[in-house]
DNA sequence: TGCCAGGGATAAC
DNA sequence: GTTATCCATGGC
């Protein structure tokens, strides 16, 4: 893999499916926001413009300038050799492991923004994947800043910010039910008021370690384990970080008798129990 | 209709 | 330290 320049625009070339794959990447309950245009490419506004993103079958073209390149690398996790990393991991009397990595294989952990995760995970708390994107839409929508590009294969596309803390922290109660998220309301209110008016937390947030960061989360009301486990892998990276939902639960009883241990999956828990879900949750296979 | 969805807070023991 | 109940909302 490396990236290469084409009129100013960053190619990445060499990348096949199976090394990254967007559409399970994006589809696999880690980012409620991007979206597929019916003609292929996926887009979304991150990093403050809307960023196409077209698979082809050895290489992805985006429209991101080639001096964003290494935002890219970041944001993708282009920096990490998932199939080197898995062979560390002894899948020969691990069926069920065996059996998700090679449906899930190309599925990368994205570094997406803290704030971000912290709110949409916050909502996922007995919630549907489907009704997620539906509030996490909402917000962006009644919240977000509307930013629109003309992408030479698609005309203009429009698409919409996640909103900045100040936003959330301002708003009311009824005004955010308009959203749908019913009950975690407050707790959204709550931490966005916390985040806007401590500026330092974030920041301080993202240099913690995995278990300081877990204990640093969970003082909120309305971050327990699993959620702030998720805001660990999905926004700081802390590819350690194993988050139990119900569908994990139910791989564990189901395939590990009621028990597993994740330390035979050293530091890269967090990708294992992404094709895990991704398998569950998914594939629809059982 | 009742049950479940990428759970967590609270009260009760 | 564990357990039961409730919390909005939508799909099936």
């Amino acid at each position: 893999m490396k990236i290469v320049d084409i009129n100013e625009k960053a190619v990445i070339e060499k990348i096949t499916k199976d090394e990254l794959n967007l559409d399970k990447t994006f589809n696999c309950g880690q980012t409620f926001r991007w979206q597929k245009h019916p003609k292929g490419i996926w887009y979304c506004a991150v990093n403050n413009q809307i960023v196409t993103l077209k698979q082809e079958e050895h290489r992805i073209l985006t429209n991101i300038n080639i001096k964003d390149k290494d935002w890219l690398v970041k944001y993708l996790n282009l920096d990490m050799d998932y199939a080197k990393e898995m062979s560390k991991i002894n899948l020969e009397k691990d069926d069920y492991l065996r059996s998700a990595y090679e449906a899930g294989k190309g599925i990368h952990i994205l570094r997406q923004d803290l704030y971000e995760m912290i709110i949409t995970f916050i909502i996922s708390q007995m919630n549907s994947m489907r009704n997620i994107r539906s509030c996490v839409d909402k917000i962006c929508t009644q919240y977000g800043e509307q930013i629109s590009v003309e992408i030479h294969e698609l005309g203009e596309i429009t698409s919409y910010t996640f909103p900045e803390p100040k936003i959330l922290a301002s708003t009311t109660e009824s005004e955010l039910r308009k959203c749908k998220v019913g009950f975690r309301d407050r707790y959204i209110i709550e931490i966005s008021e916390f985040v806007y008016n401590i500026g330092t937390f974030l920041p301080d947030l993202k240099e913690a370690d995995y278990n300081t960061a877990i204990k640093m989360l969970k003082n909120f009301n309305g971050i327990g384990d699993k959620v702030a486990n998720c805001i660990c892998l999905f926004a700081l990276h802390h590819i350690e970080a194993f988050p139990i939902d119900t569908h994990i639960k139910q791989i564990i009883n189901n395939y590990y008798n009621g028990h597993i241990d994740i330390s035979k999956y050293g530091n890269i828990a967090g990708i294992v129990q992404q094709y895990m879900f991704y398998y569950k949750a998914l594939c629809k296979e059982d």
